[in-house]
DNA sequence: GACCAGGTATTGC
DNA sequence: GCAATACATGGT
């Protein structure tokens, strides 16, 4: 990966990253479409992003501000060949899923930009999940210009009333996010665990109400670095079944194993691959 | 209108 | 323990 100063931003060039893949694939819910780039919301922080020469231009940032936060936001110090490569060598089916968007990049959001998106995902769709978690951003938090808002911070959605939230379009999911709010906010160590078990960290998430197995997974894998995790919501379990269990409606747990198994500590990358062929391709 | 969506909590056995 | 069901909302 090499980036350099330019036109008062920095442009990135970089192998198996393809900016539109990354976005839309499904790990992440703060991107608005323009007809020339995408504005990206990491908490507070917004940059516009575009693609330029078959490389990537965030507009309008320092280096010290993409050496702070959007190389690591868009994961830009990891050998995509390489985890590729690994998970082909082991699986057709995969390299195939790979091959179908292969500029895929898992992000390292903010913990809890990305816990408040899949508190709101469950039972969700996606182009919904957006919506809601921007009309929280405009009521909730702080403005950030052409940009939008920025997610609103714990303290401040814990102090909103159930009534309201739901306003929002939040639906069952407003008292699951008055949860995560105030135990959020009481403990600023809440997401720190670069030392704790996977296990452990789980089960620290699944204290909220409303945070379950599935959505403890994706706030690991998404944005606490743990990438041997492997989320199974319903489009992995069909596909997981159809490529690895003839078709047959295996259980959950032995999906989990089998990715574990199959994809060691690359399942979270195994995972995004598939969910995003199988979504697009619709394979049921 | 029935059915579904990046699930989870609750209930009943 | 495990299967069935409700849950808000909007799109097909």
């Amino acid at each position: 990966m090499d980036y350099y100063r330019y036109r008062s931003g920095v442009l990135v060039k970089s192998q198996d990253f393809d900016l539109a893949e990354t976005l839309t694939c499904g790990q992440f819910f703060r991107y608005r479409s323009e007809p020339d780039g995408y504005w990206v919301i990491s908490g507070q922080n917004p940059v516009f992003v575009s693609e330029f020469k078959d490389a990537v231009l965030l507009h309008n940032i320092t280096l010290t501000e993409f050496e702070n936060r959007w190389r690591s936001f868009f994961d830009l110090d990891r050998d995509y060949g390489e985890i590729k490569d690994t998970l082909a060598q082991r699986d057709t089916a995969l390299a195939e899923a790979a091959r179908f968007a292969p500029g895929i990049r898992l992000l390292n959001q903010e913990p809890w930009d990305c816990l408040l998106g899949f508190i709101l995902s469950q039972n969700n769709r996606i182009p919904m999940i957006m919506k809601v978690m921007e009309t929280l951003a405009e009521r909730y938090g702080g403005a950030l210009g052409e940009a939008g808002y920025g997610t609103p911070e714990p303290y401040n959605l814990s102090v909103v009333d159930e009534t309201e939230l739901r306003s929002c379009k939040t639906g069952f999911r407003a008292p699951y996010i008055l949860d995560a709010a105030k135990k959020v906010a009481a403990d600023h160590t809440f997401f720190d665990g670069l030392d704790s078990a996977t296990k452990t960290l789980k089960l620290r998430l699944m204290e909220i109400n409303g945070v379950g197995p599935k959505i403890a997974d994706c706030v690991m894998l998404f944005s606490l670095g743990r990438r041997e995790v492997f989320p199974a919501d319903v489009w992995i379990v069909r596909i997981m079944r159809k490529l690895y269990f003839n078709g047959k409606d295996a259980p959950l747990a032995d999906i989990q194993a089998m990715a574990e198994e199959r994809f060691g500590d690359l399942a979270g990358y195994a995972q995004q691959y598939l969910y995003h062929y199988a979504r697009t391709q619709k394979i049921a």
